[in-house]
This record gives structure tokens, sequence and C-alpha cells, in this order.
DNA sequence: GCAAATTAATGATTTATTCAAG
DNA sequence: CTTGAATAAATCATTAATTTGC
């Protein structure tokens, strides 16, 4: 685990454990009292002083705000990029058109398409989930709340103000011109990147 | 493999396999676009909508979790076991005696140990420590204003009238007797409420 | 062998937390 | 202090594995 002469705590994994679950449970800047009880309960699982456990929270509570926050960013800086692409690129009027591109690393074959955008409008708007989600929520919003990110999606390109692009929109009396855009090839490397700079940075 | 009229999504085995694959390879939380993407890739393997991609990868991520904290939970409490024994199989009497009741909530095992002072007191007097501190703010001060509340830990036992409890007393010449005493079972909940009086109150 | 019964996996929903913006 | 947005945890519900008695 850690160096025999270490300059620095290496907490066991138990001890990480037991301080994220204090963490998760509400200690989010414990006191003097709660530091020594902290450090006594860890103690058991291997070495450990109050002064540990203290900057533990402080860095933990720093890092998730951190963390969120550069999540948050990197999605606002997506989706203006999104829509500056969506703006700028405009496009043939097929009603629905769904473009997808593939370029699969080995294990995945490759695979370049052009699908039918019904298939993909059904995905988002499964009337039985639509009507559950939509009992909490707003439905226009919905895959946005429910996906998270959102690079990019499906806009009414009958409308050119762009003024609110909807995911998975449903309508009942008949579908207004959508098109889903993807930008770049889907391989899972280009995924893990993307997430990983979603988690990291 | 799944009924015809099924109510619910049944991936086929490829889907399963580049789904994990996936994961695998880092993608734990994918956004709407890469729902997309990837719930077209696998539409060529079988029936599959974006929601089910979702849904996989919530579901993926937590039992993973589970499973990963479940292993540690086993080890947790084997551990604790046998430190149990192991401390009621040998009990010194020091000079100096620390105790802690410890009445920890599921995931914490229940504990129950008799300590040396020695490294309690240790904890808090590290010189380094109290130096880096008190760069920033005032010494005697310091672990209350970095901690906040004050229930009361260390008190010299020397003096009957507990007029001025110190928080990580620093004695250079030799410590006078203390003790610490807690006054209170510790867990989560415990703290998580201390620390909302704290932040509330 | 083979169904009915039981248990384990896992897809789908709901509920609770989290941080930070307003 | 409240709310929005996202996500994790907990839960419900259905399908697959398996066990069991015949």
């Amino acid at each position: 685990m850690c160096p025999a002469g270490s300059s620095r705590w290496c907490p066991t994994p138990e001890q990480v454990m037991i301080l994220e679950e204090m963490y998760r449970s509400g200690v989010k800047t414990p006191n003097a009292t709660q530091i020594q009880q902290i450090t006594s309960h860890l103690s058991f699982y291997g070495k450990i002083e109050g002064k540990n456990v203290f900057y533990w929270f402080q860095n933990h509570k720093a890092r998730e705000r951190q963390k969120l926050r550069r999540k948050l960013t990197k999605q606002l800086q997506l989706q203006q990029q999104q829509l500056f692409h969506h703006y700028f690129d405009s496009l043939p009027s097929p009603p629905f058109q769904h473009l997808s591109y593939y370029n699969s690393p080995p294990p995945f074959p490759q695979q370049v398409g052009v699908h039918d955008a019904a298939a993909a409008a059904k995905q988002g708007m499964n009337y039985t989930w639509k009507l559950d989600v939509s009992e909490r929520m707003d439905v226009d919003k919905s895959m946005m709340k429910i996906y998270g990110g959102d690079l990019l999606m499906m806009v009414d390109l009958s409308s050119p103000s762009l003024s609110s692009p909807c995911f998975f929109t449903t309508t009942t009396t008949g579908p207004p011109p959508l098109k889903t855009l993807e930008l770049f090839p889907v391989t899972a490397s280009n995924l893990k990147e993307e997430c990983n700079k979603n988690n990291n940075g």
C-alpha cells in the first residue's frame, strides 16, 4: 500500500470507504470533536491522525465541487458548440432523417449507416416512457433531464430561430420536421475520452 | 429468449457483450448523444431503444458499485471481529486510557474498544501540522476556529474544575494527564445531526 | 425428463442527495 | 432558502436459472 517511510498518510480502502460514507451521509466539515472521534474510529484500520481526517474532508469537499463545476462548464460549452453548428450547417430537409456515423475499433464492427428517423424518433418517444416521465417533469426537457448531457439532438427544422431545441419531442398530432445530428464518429475510445473529460476535466 | 410480447427489453448476447466492453473501456454514464449512437449501433443486433441503453448503464454501474461495496463490507466485518477478539483477550492497564464507544449503523459494524491515550494525544500534537495551520490563523483558537463547535473533548484531569478544555493541546515538556471523553455513540447519523445543528442552528 | 415452484438477475421506476445558481 | 439539473440509491417487476417432486 504505502512505502514504509512514507512522508504522507496513505489511507486504507476501509478508511476511504468509511470517510466517503460519512461524507455522503452528511459530514462535510467536521469539527474538532468529530475529527477526533473519526480519527479514533479509523485508527482501527491503520495509521492515521487528526490532520489526515481534517485535510481529507477539506480536499474531498473541494474536489466534489470542482468536479461538478467542470462537468457543468463542459456541458455548457458543448451545448453552445452544438447550437453553433446547428445554426450554420444549413441542411436539406427531409421530414425525418437520422444520420449515424460509426467508426468502431476492432471489437466493434465498422458500420456507416443512414437510418430512417422514425426508429430514432421512436426511441425517445416511447409513449409509455414519455408519459411516465412527464408525470414529474416538463415533457420538453425530459431527455435532457434524464440523459444528462446533450451534445446534440433533435431540432425542429421548421423554426429557423432555434429558440427551443427539443429532445425527443413528442407530438401526438403529427411530428414536425426533425433532424438528428451526430457530429463525430462513434467509437468506444471516443466515448471513453468524452466520458473521462466529463468526469475529470 | 424473450417472450414475443415481452414488456421489457431482452438484450441479445451480442448487445450485452458490446455494452460490457464499452463499460470496461470507460463508458460509465453516456450522455444523450452517446446513448443515441450506442443505440443505433446495437440496433444492428436486435430491437433496442435509447432508454434501454440508458437504464443498462445506470444499472450496471450501480451494481458494480454494489458488488464492490459488499466485498469491502465483508472484509471490514471480518477485520473487526478479529480486532474485537484481540482486544478483550489481552487487556493491559496503561497510565492513560482512551475510552471510545462506537455504535455504528449497518455499514459500520459495532465496535467497543479501549485505547492507549498516547496515540490519541499525538494525533493533535503533530508539530508540523500545528505550524502549517497557524500560518493562517491564531494558534490558540486554531482548532476552534477551524472546526467550529466544541462539544468538548480533551480535559485536563489534574484540574477538577474543567475550566479550560483544550483542543489538541501541545506540550513539549511533558503531557499532563489527559483523558479523551466521548459522550455519545459515534455514528454517521449522529455526526450528521450535529453537523446540521452547527450549520443551521 | 419435465413442469411447478422457488430463487437469482436484471430491466424499469421511483426516491433521495448533491451542488450551486437565482 | 428555494429551486434546477443531474445522478446515485433504493425499490419494484419481470424474466432466466435452478431446484424439487413426481
